[in-house]
DNA sequence: GCCGAATCTTGACAGTGTAAACTTGACACT
DNA sequence: AGTGTCAAGTTTACACTGTCAAGATTCGGC
């Protein structure tokens, strides 16, 4: 037989709602987001998301956690493109951390507004506790800076500028800030290299 | 006589109605903002913001102009606060914005995301075109960084690079992406003068 | 004094989040 | 089979929101 519609136990509506959320990010921005469409094109009832994430901004937050997912996996693909060698690894990492931003700007503004921060609040502040606390993709950004810390100096200094310079670009481009064409992606591995 | 209350021709509504939206923004975020309890604040009915403002978004346009406004004057002054040397008009500038982005983060949000830009869309990629689209606050960080630019290399590229770098580094510090306690100010005028 | 235009009010409607009570299906246990 | 329990969705209801249309009031120029 084939699988009876039931009229409860929509099977994985958890992950439905996220996607029809994404869907409605993507062609209207998040300002359009709203349960009631979520769950209109889910095919179910107005209330029944609230159900799985409490309220709106418990559905913001597990639509940034998917778009934080596919972000890191996004950007993880990009840094092993290029040769093996570090500084090809750091322009990769920027320029997948700058197409992802630009291929889906508000899944990127989101990630920084609806994904929690400082989770478990470690103890000491060694690395694994940055990781934790600065979201999964700073391991990735840890490793791809440290042959590019001068000796001497702190490695947070490094990670933080190239973050900050990278995020900034990112959001300025995507808000027009830069002018009507931003620049090129070669103007950005320009600034970077003025760093290392 | 003491001025009349009259029920209509509140005097200076627009004004007021700005100042009460950015009193409710300040007090529980742009997302509780409402044309009906600026309209409220301000003892006015319901439907007298859209006669100013058009729609909601326009109220917000407005809102972001008028933090605009002090965003800039606020800047300014911390950039004429120390010595007269080049390295201290930077320093100063970029701790005046980080100052008002710490101060005021739904405002410094609300800047970027509600300000149109590239208003008359100039002819030539001169410096005052480049001042117009990308903002009142341009003028003072070309100036700011003329100092700094390398001869042979495009000022822009210098102009983008401090511009990102603060800029993300103050958005991930306002979004706790940078830890509990976010780097010292001294972190990032180091970073700042890994650049010049 | 008068008339148009600007300013604000009133009333209404659709869409939204959210809470409560209820219905249905799945599953374990006896 | 019978029963209890629990999770998943539905239904109903309410307050709040943006927005529109129509009416009232006041201002400014003539």
């Amino acid at each position: 037989m084939t699988k009876e519609k039931s009229r409860h136990h929509h099977g994985n509506l958890q992950a439905a709602l996220v996607e029809a959320g994404i869907s409605i990010i993507r062609a209207d921005g998040l300002e359009a987001l709203s349960l009631r469409k979520c769950a209109a094109m889910a095919g179910v009832s107005h209330a029944a998301p609230a159900h799985h994430f409490g309220n709106l901004d418990g559905l913001k937050q597990a639509i940034a956690q998917e778009a934080f997912a596919r972000f890191t996996q996004f950007m993880r693909s990009h840094a092993d493109a290029g040769d093996d060698t570090p500084r090809a690894r750091l322009h990769g990492i920027c320029l997948g951390y700058l197409a992802f931003a630009r291929a889906e700007p508000a899944l990127y503004a989101m990630i920084f507004c609806y994904t929690p921060n400082t989770p478990p609040a470690d103890k000491g502040p060694n690395d694994i506790a940055r990781d934790r606390t600065r979201g999964p993709a700073y391991q990735l950004l840890r490793e791809t800076c440290a042959p590019f810390v001068p000796a001497g100096t702190d490695p947070v200094v490094i990670e933080t500028q190239v973050w900050s310079l990278v995020h900034g670009f990112a959001l300025l481009c995507q808000h027009g800030r830069l002018g009507p064409e931003p620049p090129s992606d070669e103007t950005v591995l320009a600034m970077l290299d003025r760093i290392g």
